[in-house]
DNA sequence: TTATATAATGCAACCGGTTGCAAAAATAAC
DNA sequence: GTTATTTTTGCAACCGGTTGCATTATATAA
């Protein structure tokens, strides 16, 4: 009843007989009012279920206490397939930003224009972008460091960018997957990596290469192959590993959707996995799970991921400070390898 | 260069050499000012890049122009697979939303609080709630109808419910199930369902029964079971309609998530999928096709969905208008049935 | 040409917060 | 008891838009 009455601090200053500014200062904890006046007000607000309008005090602040996450998704006819790895992420950013009284804002952008980042900062409706996966990273990049926009990236970008980023222990992952791979004999282990100019996919292939040379093995070239993530690239990569080597009994490949992808090719190709064929993903998205074959795959603890991403993308904003973290993998074992 | 002086109307309205009022009508198209006054202003904006401040603009307008995507797929540890629709369908209600002037926050709610409405609502931070499934839907639709939140919900509720919905059509859906297995030459068809009090799965059981019925068929209670839509309870409603009739030879199955695990546990009592016993699944998930076994599966279309769901939210907001809608479904066929 | 209706524009208040600075109250020092 | 400090509080301006109403410019009618 005596609901619709109290909704700005003007009220609660009537109620509790003060000023605006005190009632504004004792919401923010502000260590200008008395201590005993700041809990009375407070008590009076919750009392009353008051809650402050976020655009006034947005408006007053010039923040906007909101972060942009940048998809593409939808821009290749709404098929957002290929982006599992994005959407599973965003439940840990909502998380970490939630904590400090950040909000999320989805944004799908065309991949083609970079006009978007002014849009949105311009107009005071975000304070900073999270940049997931993306055709065109590296010239989005580019453009977000010319008007100096806040942001986050997720995997390494070139480490000259003064900016900062989170990225899974790709270095790790490969020398996992190899282990793994080794310890249970396979003899001939290929690499299906994701776009061959990716930094990432180059960390894993160097993380790969390592572990297999300490083991005292070499990997020739016809035991590499590349694709774009994808399902399809998967399967096409695959049959080519096996063109240029019919005799490989393993293949670590850089991503689950690829990785079941190339389970396809390997199947209609006559061979059994894992028997014959050892397959390691990498991600551990849902489809790892339930996947038919349940997947072998290097899970990136991508709840954590996303928790980081939100937490040192305030710090960047609030305080300037760069940071580039590195979240740990970890092999699970299910029955492809 | 000339950028960072223009950030406010006021900063146009200077250049125009007229006033704030004016620049704001002419970016609003307001009809009180002339034609060519209008053009002129909005060059200049254009010219200048220049963007309205959102907070100032939501804060004056006493609204944000902002939806919240309500989901809970981070409140059972932050595991996001049984909601891979919810997920899936954010691109379709963000497009839509977009070519609103809209835009749409993420919003992660505690299944058992109901104060969150408030919250963002009080505080002006959203305008109004997209939910999708969740465990307590019917309980979370009571609470924002107490306190008369705008809303649209996914799928059928209540039809005596004065909010607008958006639901597949799952009477047909169920209808179609039940076709292409009849058409297939199946004799004995389990039903394997979703919550059995949901509207949504009675329909769908309506559709497949009727179907049956028309084809002389009938359905006994043995061919019955229900789980919750997750991938476990899928391989546990299957096994139990095996103890209850072995020799069922068809499985229609509430969602692509059961169906995998329903696969699974008939791959381990030794029936081979479909010759044994097809099954077709729900929704299209992208786990769907990329399944080893890829899903015949009942396809909602989910951008499309997501696209009602956001006008027809915006329509209420702005004029009150109640709709239910029922979107199309089809039938994908692939190799599970 | 003057009176009158109409179209364009500007003024100033308001949306609901925050904050620098001055005023008032409380405390300490003399 | 008075003055100097230190705490608390309040005033009022500002954040950047929107909009009712008054005002001015233009068009139409007399």
């Amino acid at each position: 009843m005596a609901v619709k009455t109290v909704r700005t601090i003007e009220d609660i200053a009537r109620l509790a007989q003060v000023s605006k500014s005190t009632v504004s200062r004792s919401l923010n904890n502000s260590p200008l009012v008395k201590q005993e006046t700041k809990a009375r007000i407070q008590a009076i607000a919750h009392e009353h279920n008051f809650r402050i309008n976020a655009p006034a005090r947005n408006l007053s602040l010039r923040q906007s206490h909101t972060i942009a996450f940048v998809s593409q998704a939808c821009h290749k006819g709404c098929n957002s397939e290929d982006d599992l790895f994005s959407l599973e992420i965003v439940g840990g950013i909502t998380h970490g930003l939630y904590a400090l009284g950040y909000e999320l804002l989805v944004v799908h952008v065309n991949p083609h224009e970079s006009d978007w980042a002014h849009q949105y900062l311009d107009s005071g409706r975000v304070d900073g972008f999270i940049l997931m996966t993306s055709a065109r990273k590296q010239w989005h990049i580019k453009k977000l460091l010319e008007i100096d926009a806040p942001f986050i990236a997720w995997g390494l970008p070139k480490t000259d960018i003064n900016r900062c980023s989170v990225a899974g222990d790709n270095l790790k992952g490969g020398a996992l997957a190899a282990r793994h791979l080794l310890e249970t004999g396979r003899r001939k282990i290929a690499f299906l990596g994701g776009a061959k100019d990716e930094l990432e996919v180059q960390q894993r292939f160097k993380g790969f290469q390592q572990e297999l040379l300490d083991a005292g093995r070499t990997i020739s070239s016809d035991l590499l192959a590349y694709g774009d993530y994808s399902h399809s690239s998967g399967m096409r990569a695959m049959a080519q590993l096996l063109d240029q080597a019919p005799d490989l009994d393993a293949v670590f490949v850089n991503s689950d959707l690829m990785a079941i992808g190339a389970i396809q090719t390997l199947k209609k190709r006559g061979r059994r996995v894992p028997e014959d064929v050892a397959v390691v993903g990498y991600d551990d998205l849902s489809i790892a799970r339930y996947n038919a074959l349940p997947l072998t795959t290097i899970r990136q603890n991508i709840p954590l991921a996303g928790r980081l991403l939100a937490e040192n993308l305030i710090q960047y904003i609030q305080s300037g400070v760069v940071t580039h973290m590195t979240i740990p993998v970890e092999l699970v074992v299910r029955e492809s390898a």
